[in-house]
DNA sequence: TCGCAAGATTTGAACGTTCAACTCGGCACC
DNA sequence: GGTGCCGAGTTGAACGTTCAAATCTTGCGA
């Protein structure tokens, strides 16, 4: 009725607990005969080791845990289902799991993720939409619980995260968009201070100055909150600009659908490119910058594991350390219509 | 340094072990001097009862196993974000947490629950996306492992589920617009035989029949997969009909957008109602119907943890028999400019 | 043939919790 | 004054695993 235990296949295979438990663990340490022996007891009850048993004698729970944020309304899709997907398979290969909870703010967040760790629910946490002045780095770092962090803080970055290089996405869009004849290139972000949108916006800035076309675009830099009205109010200033731009960069897929919907109800001719490659973005052949998500959420991984008590495992646990935990990873620009038709 | 135990709790309140536990489980047990003083310790030392030992002890992990699936490429931002983040409140509240697992298919997720279960990390399994023939609910119950669904399959269906009003969904949509004046009222949705595409198809037709408009718009009924490029084809047969219909109910926000699509390229006029309320659908003006995705969170894990092995807890247990665990919640209609304009 | 070391396997103990059985006083009752 | 009971609190044991130490085996050289 029960699962099967140890002793269940000790029995069967009519050697002790420890003796299955090497065969595990320790198969070098088992003359073959009796290994085989284990392993076919081992095979023929289905025994599994109990997580739970394991977790409390090592004192360790192989679990992460991750806030789960109930979307925000007037945000577009976020690339979060993405990542939490890629997540889960980075931790699989790593055998850990992702624990979920939920949190109201910020500070509730660093509260609930130390009520689990200290029930010894989690290991550690992966931190998601990192802001300027966030303040679950700093407050998991003086409870000393391991995190990880999807994107970096302003000014003190010396936690591990993994982040998106922002700057070079917004710079292939540019360099995309002069490559198809454009000159005058805008950008819609939001306000100055995101940490996010600050790189978003550099990336373009220093794109187009290298290639000499600053000067003529300094002026169409337009900042608003992430929403699709905000999109649309910008895309209205932008075409009704003295000198209107040919084509813009957006910070966010919801900005660029704004900006799309007033091009297309005005009939005008604007390129357009976003950010984050929603599904929104293919739903309305919006060019977009695609974050490498797969490969942020194995790097996450390896770089929360990183941080936990060493365990003395067979490959050799210096190679561990030799890997940087930080990692910037390049975007990939998406070509669509809204950017390729004219 | 390590989080105190009982033990820890104990020597500080002069108590024993099982006094502290009694405190925290069974506080009438005990004096309420005693237990002043114990709460004055555990307050003190911050103590949290260790999840892993009380689930070795109890032989119940308090986890529930969910599959997170990478986004269909194809489709739209589904409302599993919401589902997700509901279901990880309503666990909290039931004392019980998420467990993240990936999967290739429908086999491997059953394998995988199962492996999971037999090592004590999960009690019990919600699943998400339903199909007719799903094998997921069958080979789970032969499995004997607790779960419950998100929508129902074809014949069988004595599983615990919690499952929208479909049907209801889309006769909404219709008195809607019927209210709006339309009669000429089209469906487009996926082939016959998805369970939850045929329900839809039934409320429109059923909401038709009702105002004596089914005979007119009868062969105004066009399925396809549920992609964007389906959805603008079907959209476009709709326009280039003999007698075109006024408005059209889409199963899913995807096909809708799709039909919005060539609508606005053509400059045509037809109301448009989505399903599911996506994030998608508000980007793009969209009616759709939306579903009560917490509630259907709250119900789920309701259903699910009546099946578990009943706790003698000091509620009374038949309260829990009393509720039916299958439920059918109704969904609503939110209407934006694509069906309220003309 | 004995001693001894290396190899193979077993037993003891512990992780932190809670159920079950037990002890210890005090109190009512006959 | 003995008996039984009740409330309050204690100790023992167990959940299933694995580290550490103990025991048993084997082979080999002296």
């Amino acid at each position: 009725m029960h699962p099967p235990t140890v002793e269940d296949v000790a029995r069967a295979a009519g050697v002790s607990r420890q003796t299955v438990s090497n065969v595990l663990n320790a198969p070098e340490r088992v003359r073959p005969e009796t290994r085989l022996r284990v392993e076919a007891a081992i095979d023929q009850l289905g025994y599994r080791p109990n997580r739970v048993a394991q977790s409390l004698r090592a004192s360790t729970s192989r679990m992460i845990g991750y806030r789960i944020e109930p979307m925000h309304p007037q945000s577009l899709a976020s690339i979060h289902d993405r990542f939490l997907h890629a997540l889960a398979e980075a931790g699989r290969a790593a055998d850990h799991h992702l624990l979920l909870f939920t949190a109201n703010d910020p500070e509730d967040e660093v509260a609930n993720v130390q009520a689990l760790h200290r029930a010894g629910a989690i290991d550690g946490v992966v931190l998601y939409g990192i802001s300027t002045d966030d303040p679950r780095p700093p407050g998991l770092r003086q409870l000393r619980i391991p995190f990880a962090a999807f994107g970096r803080t302003g000014a003190d970055s010396a936690h591990p995260w993994v982040d998106i290089d922002n700057a070079a996405g917004t710079a292939a869009a540019v360099e995309h968009l002069v490559t198809r004849g454009h000159r005058r290139i805008a950008f819609v972000g939001y306000p100055e201070g995101a940490a996010v949108g600050d790189r978003r916006a550099e990336g373009w800035r220093t794109a187009l100055d290298k290639h000499g076309l600053l000067d003529g675009s300094r002026n169409l830099d337009l900042r608003g909150e992430d929403s699709l009205a905000t999109g649309a109010r910008l895309g209205e200033a932008l075409l009704d600009h003295p000198t209107p731009p040919t084509a813009v960069v957006a910070a966010t897929d919801t900005l660029a659908a704004g900006v799309l919907r007033v091009v297309q109800r005005r009939g005008a001719r604007l390129a357009v490119v976003g950010f984050d490659d929603t599904p929104t973005a293919a739903a309305l052949d919006l060019s977009s910058v695609r974050q490498p998500i797969e490969a942020v959420g194995h790097a996450m991984i390896r770089a929360l594991l990183a941080y936990f008590p060493t365990r003395p495992g067979p490959s050799a646990p210096d190679q561990l350390g030799d890997e940087p935990t930080n990692q910037l990873l390049p975007p990939e620009l998406i070509v669509r219509a809204s950017s390729a038709l004219h």
